[in-house]
DNA sequence: GGCTGATCATGT
DNA sequence: ACATGATCAGCC
């Protein structure tokens, strides 16, 4: 008998949702991993989504693969985010695969980047790679949603990306592009290839790529929350 | 291959 | 030290 027991099905509020998420900050990734009879692997090497996975689990999200929020019901989306010991972010995070064809009339109103990002439930888990994972804590969570300025700066971004995509230049846009949302590969590997539009307009075939949050955005609003929160 | 979950590891 | 480009695993 534990006091604390993973969801096994959806919350039906956001507040519930955030509660439990709440309940989790402290706890460690082993803890975790063995209340829910979890094998717990040595790094994340070849298991780069585990933690993931394993808030997910916690939090009754319907685990994995389908191309919705994590909470659909709610409109919420799930990300845990790696941070160091000030609560920085380690990584950028992913949003969500990049269309590279198929994109007459897509505005960032419609855009998948805009419905992912709506309402996001952050999980702060501490990430330095010198502590063990089963040590590492899981952090205070944050329901958000982007405010004015932020939404303002991805809207930009992305049609900038989205500019470039559509003229056929692709191939010519780096992680650099883009000052909170950048594009980059987002493969199994650098053989993976999909379909785009070349410099002529013509059908080519490249990495595909997925839309980041770059690290200075996610710390942004992490910070704005367990800074200036009152 | 394309989507989910991301972090790795090398170059600068 | 850090971001970019590359990569890992499972499901369909």
């Amino acid at each position: 008998m534990h006091p604390l027991t993973p969801l096994l099905l959806p919350p039906s509020s956001e507040n519930l949702l955030l509660q439990q998420a709440q309940r989790l900050a402290g706890f460690s990734l082993g803890e975790l991993a063995a209340i829910a009879g979890l094998q717990i692997p040595k790094d994340l090497k070849r298991d780069k989504g585990w933690i993931g996975m394993l808030l997910e689990l916690w939090l009754g999200a319907s685990a994995g693969s389908k191309p919705e929020q994590d909470f659909a019901a709610l409109g919420v989306e799930l990300k845990t985010i790696p941070v160091d010991r000030q609560g920085k972010p380690l990584e950028t995070t992913f949003v969500c695969v990049a269309p590279l064809t198929g994109n007459t009339g897509v505005t960032w109103e419609t855009s998948h980047v805009r419905h992912k990002l709506k309402r996001v439930l952050w999980v702060p888990v501490e990430g330095e790679r010198q502590i063990p994972l089963a040590d590492r804590r899981v952090g205070a969570p944050l329901l958000w949603s982007p405010n004015d300025d932020e939404e303002h700066q991805l809207r930009l971004d992305w049609e900038e990306l989205m500019d470039m995509i559509v003229l056929g230049q692709v191939e010519r846009i780096t992680a650099r592009h883009g000052e909170v949302l950048q594009l980059r590969p987002k493969a199994a590997n650098s053989k993976a290839l999909t379909e785009a539009i070349g410099a002529q307009g013509e059908p080519i075939l490249t990495l595909p790529r997925g839309f980041y949050l770059k690290k200075n955005f996610t710390g942004a609003l992490l910070a704005r929350h367990f800074l200036l929160k009152t």
